[in-house]
Parts: C-alpha cells; structure tokens; sequence
RNA sequence: GGAGAGGUGGCUGAGUGGUUGAAAGCGCCUGACUCGAAAUCAGGUAGGAGGGUAACUUUCUCGUGGGUUCAAAUCCCACUCUCUCCGCCA
C-alpha cells in the first residue's frame, strides 16, 4: 500500500499517479475524507479512554483509603459504555480505511512511458541472433505432439482444457530446466534457493496484493484460508512478513521455483494452443529484499540474471518495457523479457521484472532498521527466471530440425543427458 | 482424528485483578576504564495509531476474537498455533 502521509501531504501527485495506471482518482478523495473522520474519532476515544483510567485509578485509590468509591464507580460505567459505541464506530472506520489503502494501486516510478494498454509499451532492445530457417518452422504443439512428449488431448480427459501432460523427454526437460534455472541463479548470481509452500493463505495474498483485487483470477481450496501460488513471489516476499531486518541483512536475494495455478479470466480465446497459456506452469522466480537507495541498482542486476538464462539458452529475445497503464496494481516499473517464437514470428512474454519499491513492504510490513536506529521499509522486487513452460516452448521452437528432432542448448545436455531430442513412442 | 501441556519483549523467563508495556538474566547500543580488546561499572534498548517543528505526549497491543469488572497479561468462553503421546498416512 501507499504510505498514507504521502497521499495526505501531496494528494495531487497520488492522484495523477495512479490515474496513469488508469485507476480512479476520486479514491484519494474517498481516502481523505475517510482519514478526516477516522482521525476526529481516535482523539474522542483516546480522551475518554484516558479519563477512564484515572477515574479507575481514583476508585483503587479510595477502596485502599477505605473511602467510598459508588460515585465514581457509576461515573465510569458510563464513560465505558460511551468509549464501546465509539469504539464500534472507530473499528467499523479502521475497516473502511485499511480497504480503501488496498485498493489503490501503487504509483509508477518517474521514468515509466505513459501509456494507456500494452499496445503502447516500448521495446528498448533485441538481442541474440534469429535463427535462419530451411524450413517453414512449426509450432510447439506440434512439434511436441509429433515428438510424443507433450500429451494434450488426455489432459483435457483429467484435468480440463489449458492443462497439459509432459511425457519422457519432455517431462525430462521441463526438470532439467528447472534445476538448472535454479543452479544458474544460486551458482553465478549469488541467491538463495527456496522450495515453498504451494499454498498460502489469504494474508499472504494481501500482502504482495493479489487480494483484495484479483479474487476471481485466483484458486481457492474450498472451505479453508487457502489459495494456489499463481507465483513463488506470494510465499517468497511473505517468507519475511512481519519481520525487522538489520541494515547489514541485506540485500537478501532468493530463488525458488513453484507451480502456479492461474485461472485466465479474462483470457477467453487467448494463446488457446500449446503450453504458452495454461492454468498452471512451473516458474522460476527471483525476489529480492533490498535498501530503498539500493533498489534500481538491484532492479537492474535482477533483469540482468533474467536475461542471462536466455542469454545462457541462446534464444533470441527482447525487452519491453511497460507503460503506466500495463504495469499492473503493485508495480512501480516492469521490464517484461519476451522470446521469439518462429512459428509466429512474434515475440512472447517469458519473464517478467518488477520493482515494488515499498508498496508489498507495506503491505506486507517487512522493514529494516538503518545503523541509526530507525525504522525503514525494505523495497521488494521479483522477477521470473524464467517461466518454464514458455522457455520449453521457446526451445522446441527454436531448436527444432527438419526431421522433427529438437536439438538441446548447450547448458541443457548434461542437465538432459542428451543433445538430441527425438520421437518416442 | 483422539488425549494432554503450553503460547509474555530479539532470546530465556517472572508475573494470577489496581502507576505492569511488563521483574530478572542474556543479547544489542552508548559512555567510562584500556594503547586496543576482554572483564568491570553507568545508562539506554518493543511495535502500531493519534497530537506536536521538536523535546515530548495520549492511546492500543502480553497468540486471535469475545465476555466479566470501575479496572484484565492476570478471571470466563471460543478459536488458533506450537509441543508430547496415541491413531492414520506419502
């Protein structure tokens, strides 16, 4: 959530800040008259809840000094019912302040292009070389369906549509790449691997701000406080919930690796083929504690190990950058590192790097103490490394051979003890 | 799932109705001593929310929620979590 003395200081700026994000200025409005009100209440409480005290003292007093203490005594009842209405009110005003602080977004940082939707997000570069093809290159599903590695059809007979099964070498891919994701990032970038929970509950989802907001994306276990990770970032960021760290702490750089479960609402008729968009995936993800002064210098090393694993695969991609109206609830700034798909000829999203600067922090109440003694909250940041499920369709297609066989990237073979992926019955 | 025990500050651990947000110890910070360190001595050391430029001040918080009472860490109820034993189980 926003630090609610920057909305009460400088409500202009909030309010052009998230109407770049395309929310409703009129929140802040909503806030402060909320916060006018709440603020008017505390004082009337906190006065009458000081004038029980020393009334009740007084009666401790007058009962050890064997005076009689009825007067009194009546007087604070009444005071004490006064002080339970207006506690009601305070409590039912605590609710609607800490709702409406949930629902505004974050602000984007100064340097992210305005813009209203996707259309208007910028490329900043494109690196690796595109592959020349001899041959009309297919699509993944095809490839793998050819192959006898991705099972689609039977999928759809146990678990639904948008799911998929992985079979041999398939199924050995998909591991080796996660392990070998997780090796690369803990090996040469200096984190530490984390295996979470697949489930949390729902105020860990408050906390890095899936809840309130996005109920309908999420998957609930039905009659309990649970949800499914639609990310590693959920348990990840809410592994230091609540907690104080010591400046000389951090930064604190973990990867873990988890299933997500996304429902894709609003993706009716969307990337309906292949693994691109599914109901769950496996994700590598990197989530980084840091100083607030440190966070850009953090975000920017974090999209760099982003991009070594594609670097590492050798395919070919690019970096968009995110405009104000695609970056999401709880971003401040978002690169989204994309790979070519040739089948396509089009560039798909298969990480995605964010700096939150305090607003998860917040929410989530993870701070630091400075070597001054005060306290601070941390900035989080994630970033996937990579989506695995996308990275497996990215190398079917860009590895794939005239006869069908699929070629393994360099990294891979000793992970696949393979160079070669071919049909299996 | 059944039975029992217990949740107090960074940690250990006192506290069973009235200046107790909380003794003591450890840890940590500052100062003194020291060439420096250790030891020793003195002092400081929870968080949230209001108010105040600030010093400071009011209030809430002893697992969570409710109740009793003029007054609750302390009494009552519910829930929850942890531990031990039994059962079940990958």
């Amino acid at each position: 959530m926003l630090d609610p003395n920057l909305i009460r200081e400088h409500p202009e700026y909030v309010k052009e800040g998230i109407a770049k994000k395309g929310a409703n200025p009129s929140l802040i409005v909503d806030f402060l008259s909320i916060d006018n009100e709440r603020k008017i209440l505390i004082k009337e409480v906190d006065g009458l809840r000081h004038l029980r005290r020393n009334l009740s003292e007084e009666i401790g007093l007058k009962i050890a000094n064997g005076e009689k203490p009825e007067e009194t005594r009546s007087k604070v009842r009444d005071i004490a019912k006064e002080i339970s209405d207006k506690e009601k009110l305070l409590e039912e005003i605590n609710t609607r302040f800490t709702n409406i602080l949930l629902s505004i977004p974050n602000i984007p940082f100064k340097g992210v292009p305005l813009g209203k939707d996707e259309a208007e997000n910028i490329v900043l570069g494109r690196f690796g070389k595109k592959r020349v093809f001899s041959f009309v290159p297919k699509p993944h599903w095809e490839i793998s369906e050819n192959l006898g590695i991705i099972d689609f059809k039977r999928a759809v007979k146990i678990s639904g549509p948008r799911f998929y099964i992985l079979r041999g070498m398939g199924a050995k891919l998909e591991r080796a790449l996660i392990s070998w994701m997780i090796d690369l990032h803990t090996e040469k970038h200096g984190y530490k691997e984390i295996l979470p929970p697949f489930l949390v509950n729902r105020n860990s989802m408050v906390g890095t701000g899936q809840l309130p907001k996005f109920e309908e994306d999420m998957y609930k276990i039905e009659g309990e406080d649970l949800f499914l990770d639609p990310t590693a970032e959920v348990p990840v960021t809410n592994y230091h919930s609540g907690e104080i760290f010591n400046e000389s702490d951090l930064p604190i750089k973990y990867v873990a690796f988890t299933a997500c479960f996304r429902k894709e609402a609003g993706a009716a008729g969307k990337d309906t083929r292949g693994i691109i968009r599914v109901h769950q995936f496996n994700k590598v993800e990197m989530v980084k504690f840091v100083k607030p002064e440190e966070s850009y210098k953090e975000l920017k090393t974090l999209l760099e190990n982003a991009e070594d694993v594609l670097k590492e695969l050798e395919l070919p991609y690019q970096i968009k950058m995110m405009c104000t109206g695609d970056l999401g609830f709880t971003a401040a700034i978002k690169y989204d590192p994309e790979v070519y798909m040739p089948s396509q000829d089009k560039y798909v999203e298969i990480s995605s790097v964010s700096n939150f600067e305090d607003y998860q922090a917040r929410r989530a109440n993870i701070r630091y103490r400075t070597k001054d003694g005060e306290l601070k909250y941390v900035h989080t940041l994630n970033g996937s490394g990579l989506a695995v499920g996308r990275t497996m369709a990215a190398i079917l297609e860009n590895c794939q051979q005239e006869d069908g066989s699929v070629y393994v990237p360099n990294v891979l073979q000793k992970y696949v003890g393979t160079d070669k992926i071919t049909k299996e019955v």
